[in-house]
DNA sequence: TGTTGATTTGCAGAATTCTTCAAGTGCTAA
DNA sequence: TTAGCACTTGAAGAATTCTGCAAATCAACA
């Protein structure tokens, strides 16, 4: 398999790395958001907010058009509901893996 | 929802943004493999896959344990095939809407 | 035409992540 | 017990990503 297509998947991953981004692409499962509704969930500053919807343009996992004085933003695809939907069922699986290690780890006695 | 649990599910994906990474645990879903199986598929050096493979451990995606004188990794969950999946799922649809931006921009007559 | 609200852009400094080199550990077999 | 794979760890410099501030743009409206 070629090494591009392996950048490009990393790429894909790398761009969801970020909390803001992640919360950006969760509000907008819901359907099309202006910014300002963003804004008003996230808790974060504007230009910080619109680096980070630059970020997920250029990955291409959004799109976005102006509609009067706002600015409206989707999901591209509705695949990365999906993808976020397997993020959860994994993080599930590792933490309660990591909850039984550390109910084991406290069982165990001396702890640490 | 909680600011911590959007910083875990960041991270998770972030664990994946990287080449090596990506490839380690495509590999890795045939089932468990020594380092230096994964070495021999790799291209790059030793070190550095370790690091990465730490990397890996550290989010509770693989586990490892020596089986004489190898060490051998397997994910720690089937569930990361899925993410895989979901990933090329979606890398498949941007993919193909570029293609078709490209083809436009090509059609568009200018170019750039 | 001048303002104001909404959003983006340009940057600089801080914080993270990558990569590589050198050195260290564990196991096996001569 | 020494030699030699198989891996991991530590550390430093290079490269990338984040964050926040100031300034710019764009639309609508008084």
């Amino acid at each position: 398999m070629s090494v591009p297509l392996y950048q490009a998947k990393a790429e894909l991953f790398r761009t969801l790395g970020h909390p803001v981004r992640i919360r950006v692409l969760e509000l907008l499962q819901d359907g099309p958001k202006p910014v300002r509704d963003l804004l008003a969930a996230i808790d974060v500053e504007a230009s910080n907010l619109s680096q980070q919807l630059a970020v997920l343009r250029r990955a291409g996992m959004v799109t976005s058009h102006r509609d009067g004085p706002l600015v409206m933003y989707a999901l591209s695809t509705p695949d990365v509901a999906d993808l976020l939907a397997a993020g959860r069922r994994i993080l599930g699986a590792v933490l309660t893996d990591r909850g039984a290690l550390l109910d084991e780890l406290r069982a165990s006695g001396t702890g640490r």
